[in-house]
DNA sequence: CTATAATATGAACAACCATTCAGTTTATGA
DNA sequence: TCATAAACTGAATGGTTGTTCATATTATAG
């Protein structure tokens, strides 16, 4: 049901390999899954349309390859920068941070990590539970170290990844004003977050 | 540029309409936009495929036509249910909780909303964009008349938004524990959104 | 009842696209 | 250098789909 993605062993087939990658998480994002077709990937990368299947099999393998590679870049990323502060609020502020950051400097990854959804519905479900079940961890301890209160951790998980999410869309897609100063965004939720909105 | 959808007259002709919007619904929902095809909806609509072409001139106004009626079904539904309680805590509750339970009622319109991303990026901005500044009027009298902090009201905007959206797709996609019971799930939200997470 | 407009049909056409494969070139280890 | 494996090619194939159109049916106003 499965076929593989063969990896290749020489330097030139490793070069058209990423050459194929490369092509293609571009396209993805600037026309969409459905919308790019494997000629349009080979002609990008500059190679025959037959030798795309050296590699994979089918666009779909290619793309579940694209989005693992992201998941885990981008947790990688998260995970090393939260290690290197103390305190949850502390890291709670460098994780929407970074994670942001990262939506900044790799634009195509939001879309291509949402349109999971309309892919394989599986891969999306899969991508933010597995997200929310590293984020409770994290929030757990925090309850039982008295950094805070004693809530729904699972919930919380998605909130958090919603604010996350959707502060990093408006600053992305330059909705409404004040985009610019990505730290005093981050300074701005983490009060939010803090205090709560109401008196 | 923009073609015309052609609205019918006769009881037929409108019965017709009906049915190829409401097997688009279906099929857009099931299988998604790029997947589905007009032979697909004609032939569940049960009428021969050049009928479609009497209303639509293509599937992409069909489409934006879906979206655009979902569109003002949300909002006037949110906007009437937020009319009926006074006091923004208890207008923010209602409102996330509408929010949510429209989601449940009608499964297909988170995936068709979200979809828009994919199908026409102008689409999908126009429509948080349009959400997010009808939000903000609301928060801004609240600050006026004292009930809620001098937040950034652009900001908790996407912040309320993101959190809707996120906790709405745990409890649609029953990821995670306990998305029964959304009354008390919309409680928990708001306790949260009320102090914060942080002592 | 009848003329006319509205509605409906589905075969036919053309464009597009994923995938295969027989043959060719290139790299590498011995 | 040379044998072998890896990498590469792009024309050809077959299936799918959006859209058109000549023709047929149905509804309705007068």
């Amino acid at each position: 049901m499965e076929q593989e993605i063969k990896i290749p062993t020489t330097r030139n087939g490793k070069a058209t390999f990423n050459a194929i990658v490369e092509s293609a998480i571009d396209l993805f994002y600037k026309q969409g899954y459905h919308d790019t077709t494997i000629g349009n990937i080979t002609t990008q990368a500059g190679i025959g349309a037959g030798t795309f299947y050296l590699y994979f099999p089918n666009k779909l393998a290619l793309y579940k390859y694209i989005l693992m590679e992201l998941q885990h870049d981008i947790r990688r990323r998260i995970a090393e920068k939260v290690a290197s502060v103390h305190g949850r609020y502390e890291k709670e502020k460098v994780g929407i941070e970074t994670f942001i950051q990262y939506a900044l400097d790799y634009p195509y990854s939001y879309n291509i990590i949402w349109e999971s959804l309309y892919i394989d519905k599986k891969l999306f479900i899969d991508y933010y539970d597995g997200f929310a079940k590293r984020y409770e961890r994290g929030l757990k301890q925090s309850i039982i170290d008295g950094e805070m209160y004693d809530v729904d951790t699972e919930l919380v998980s998605y909130i958090l990844m919603g604010v996350a999410n959707f502060v990093g869309l408006k600053v992305l897609l330059n909705l409404g004003r004040d985009n610019d100063d990505l730290s005093s965004i981050v300074d701005n939720v983490m009060k939010i977050i803090r205090t709560g909105i109401f008196k």
